[in-house]
DNA sequence: GCCCAGGTATAAA
DNA sequence: TTTATACATGGG
């Protein structure tokens, strides 16, 4: 256990990645690095260079490391490509040269995410923190994320010590759908988009928007990009002209730049 | 106090 | 099918 380095580093910038709101375990630690918990794994990250530097981590670890940070993706291709799909993308992705999509667990995006709604990062961080704390595995240096077993063997208000408050019932919810097996996560893989959608959301808290993140986030559904949830939120009208088709693989970056993008023209959203 | 936060459930029109 | 409101909590 000591310091890993993967070489060859591009298109990568940590504080937008880690911070942008795609997930809720990693912490500023003060000189541009960052330290987390991924898989049961508590480590800390920082970039020199071309060097992507992982401290605590064990070297039989390293295409897991290399898949969560989804470092064989080629971020700048694909940043060219979305920004030659519409000239409003082309500025959005201006101001997010350097956000990839992690490959976080989807038990952990699920809950993430239902713990997102109508709250901001701040304080789902806190909460996420709290949940890890009293119900995950205690690992060198921090906690796991708990397992949809220990959640699902509790009641809502045993959920009290996290303060998530009305998400509560929809997190119990969750973790007895997916403990019981009513819930594949792994299956919504390789499901036709909407029938993935579909089946997230017959766990109560779960709407477009939750399965949406679930999908990207935690299965890595790059072709995820509904109308519903973007176009009417973010900008309705400077994309009254666009088939969401057109984004393709490319769906899940360009969403994230849309988001991005919008966060900083909060003007230009409805 | 009031408003908002990476929304959704629920009831009513 | 669409629209209004409540929802727990905490920061500004």
């Amino acid at each position: 256990m000591d310091k890993m380095i993967i070489e060859g580093i591009r298109d990568f910038d940590l504080s937008e990645t880690l911070t942008c709101g795609q997930c809720f375990r990693w912490k500023d630690i003060g000189d541009g690095s960052f330290s987390g918990v991924v898989r049961g794994k508590a480590v800390s990250v920082g970039i020199d260079g071309d060097k992507l530097i992982i401290t605590n981590a064990s070297e039989s670890d390293r295409a897991m490391w290399q898949d969560y940070f989804d470092l064989a993706l080629d971020y700048g291709e694909a940043r060219k490509r979305i920004a030659d799909l519409h000239p409003v993308m082309r500025e959005a992705a201006r101001f997010a040269p350097g956000i990839r999509i992690l490959r976080q667990e989807p038990f952990e995006a699920l809950i993430s995410f239902i713990i997102s709604q109508n709250n901001n990062i701040k304080r789902i961080s806190g909460i996420v923190d709290r949940l890890c704390e009293n119900f995950g595995e205690p690992i060198g240096g921090g906690y796991a994320f708990p397992t949809a077993g220990r959640l699902a063997a509790l009641e809502p208000d045993d959920l009290a010590p996290i303060r998530a408050g009305f998400r509560h019932r929809y997190i119990i919810d969750a973790a007895r759908k997916v403990h019981s097996g009513q819930i594949d996560l792994e299956k919504l893989r390789e499901l036709p988009y909407a029938e993935a959608q579909r089946e997230l959301m017959t766990i109560t808290g779960v709407g477009v928007k939750v399965a949406d993140c679930v999908l990207l986030y935690g299965l890595h559904r790059m072709d995820s990009f509904p109308m519903d949830v973007w176009m009417k939120r973010a900008m309705a009208t400077l994309f009254s002209d666009i088939d969401p088709a057109v984004f393709g693989e490319y769906a899940g970056i360009a969403q994230q730049y849309i988001y991005h993008y919008a966060r900083m023209h909060p003007e230009l959203m409805i």
